[in-house]
RNA sequence: GCUCCGGUAGUGUAGUCCGGCCAAUCAUUUCGGCCUUUCGAGCCGAAGACUCGGGUUCGAAUCCCGGCCGGAGCACCA
């Protein structure tokens, strides 16, 4: 009883309005291409209801429009959410359901719900905008059976299914819109099988029907959908789902549309869907942004109807409070400059040992072997400034000379050195961060980095956090996350 | 253009339904200070908002009207 009251208090999202136990919610994709940070907040407000009051979570994949199907979307839509770790109950695809959406259409037309179109659609939309019916609207339902069955006679554009609306809807877009259409292009699931596709507002509807799904969150762009969704449900007498309408989501800095992003891929301007200048899921996983933050930027955002702004420092500044922990630490130095230290007394020379998180110690420490030939930033080295290599020695350059200068911390301090970090110039790896506009920093990994696996992220000290993505031939790619 | 919907600090959010406990919550951000062998973290402090104008009321972020700004829809896409 109590643990309840605390998990409503915990998470920042609004309660569902009217739930009579259980719920039932559905993500629904259409797939033109990977899963993006909108589709990523649909998919955890789901997910995070279905926590909350118990339930299931459905998907299905909508690929009604054959001409708007990207083949490897269906592949990548379940790699996202498998990242994001949605759990689904259930997944549906709408192109094996075409039958289902014919037996429905059926039904409709002998209510008299609707009424196959075989107007002109210039001259029809004509007609509509004047709040004028079409002569095909007044036919009896056995004519409209017949056009029905002889619908898949006919090439794209002659003939649609109409629902009745209210011809008189101040939203032009209500009156008598469109359920069903001829499509003649090959689906790339279903090939030539079928021709005749339901348009997103019948089979939406039909299938929120006959899997019960309870609750609707959709973006308010959907608005005007749903009230024309409504129509059906008032024909069939079906009970209605709770809609629930979001506003939009806007990412600062960042080309959002799947449509640009395809250009640009194929152009070549990026790299491929995950490329890091990408909002995609798959291009924010692989910048080492754990899923965690995105579900947290999702529980905040909520479910209001105003427009957001998401800007990557906000992302940055939750996925650091996770990845502070997670992250263990290496030294990277980039853009090297071989420096050699004159003078370097031999008790300095041996192995250094840094803890690989300062704040856990238990995860223990790394070694990294330190004598007169070092690596520094380039960006360090000033001249005649006492530097501290961090956990070894104080070194002081003249005349673009490195020579020791002391050994304890005190005498850094004493000194005012600026602490820094160095890398042996024998014993590291070479390695490459890609930033997230797509550039490149070279430089180097100290030895133990060899331990790393591919998809750790760490915090290269004084830089920032960064995952591992590759390691070839020796050299470590990373992709940086954020300082 | 038409129809509809929004507008709380830089950003995100609470509060708005059922006016007073709101000189407005929390987080992030920014700036100081402390601490720290990372430019990370932590601790302390500070900065910063009810879109504007009227009205109703003893009292308005909350209700009403208008302006301004922003958004969505206006497809045989989803």
């Amino acid at each position: 009883m109590v643990d309840e009251e605390k998990k409503v208090d915990e998470k920042g999202l609004s309660e569902l309005p009217e739930v009579n136990g259980e719920v039932v919610l559905r993500f629904a994709p259409n797939p033109s291409g990977p899963l993006h940070i909108g589709h990523a907040r649909a998919a955890i407000l789901n997910q995070e209801y279905i926590k909350k009051y118990g339930g299931k979570l459905i998907l299905r994949i909508e690929d009604t429009d054959p001409r708007r199907v990207d083949p490897d979307a269906y592949g990548m839509i379940n790699d996202d959410l498998l990242w994001l770790g949605i759990e689904i109950d259930e997944k549906i695809i709408q192109s094996e359901r075409l039958p289902i959406y014919y037996e429905y259409a059926e039904k409709l037309i002998n209510i008299g719900g609707a009424y196959v179109c075989t107007c002109e659609a210039g001259e029809f939309k004509k007609l509509k905008d004047n709040s004028m019916v079409c002569p095909c609207r007044d036919l009896d339902v056995e004519e409209n059976l017949k056009r029905w069955n002889n619908m898949q006679n006919l090439s794209e554009g002659e003939a649609v299914l109409r629902v009745k609306t209210d011809i008189e809807h101040k939203n032009p877009a209500i009156r008598d819109y469109a359920a069903m259409r001829i499509v003649d292009a090959e689906h790339p699931r279903t090939g030539k099988k079928y021709k005749i596709y339901p348009m997103m507002n019948f089979s939406v509807t039909v299938d929120d029907h006959l899997l019960g799904i309870t609750h609707v969150l959709r973006g308010k762009d959907h608005i005007a959908n749903s009230e024309k969704q409504n129509y059906i449900y008032r024909y069939f007498g079906w009970e209605v789902p709770v809609f629930i309408h979001y506003g939009r989501l806007k990412m600062e800095d960042i080309a959002l549309s799947t449509s640009k992003a395809r250009t640009g891929i194929e152009e070549g301007i990026y790299s491929g869907w995950d490329d890091p200048r990408l909002g995609t899921i798959r291009a924010i996983a692989r910048r080492g942004i754990m899923k965690e933050a995105l579900y947290e930027l999702m529980n905040e955002i909520g479910v209001k109807i105003a427009d957001s702004t998401v800007s990557w420092k906000k992302i940055y500044g939750l996925n650091r409070a996770i990845l502070e922990e997670v992250a263990n630490r290496y030294f990277f130095v980039w853009d090297p400059e071989r420096v050699k230290i004159g003078d370097l007394p031999e008790s300095a020379v041996g192995t250094v040992k840094r803890p690989l998180h300062p704040d856990f110690l238990e995860r223990g420490y790394r070694e990294i072997p330190f004598k007169e030939n070092i690596c520094l930033v380039k960006g360090d080295i000033k001249n005649d400034k006492v530097l501290r290599l961090m956990d070894s020695v104080n070194i002081v350059f003249k005349d673009k000379k490195a020579i020791f200068h002391s050994s304890s911390f005190e005498e850094a301090k004493e000194a005012g050195a600026q602490l820094i970090h160095w890398i042996p110039d024998a014993d590291n790896l070479k390695a490459e961060v890609i930033m997230p506009d797509a550039s490149i920093i070279k430089g180097f990994v100290e030895p133990e980095c060899k331990n790393l696996k591919v998809g750790d992220v760490v915090q290269l000290e004084r830089f920032g956090f960064a995952r591992l993505d590759e390691i070839n031939n020796e050299k470590l790619i990373f992709y940086f996350a954020h300082k």
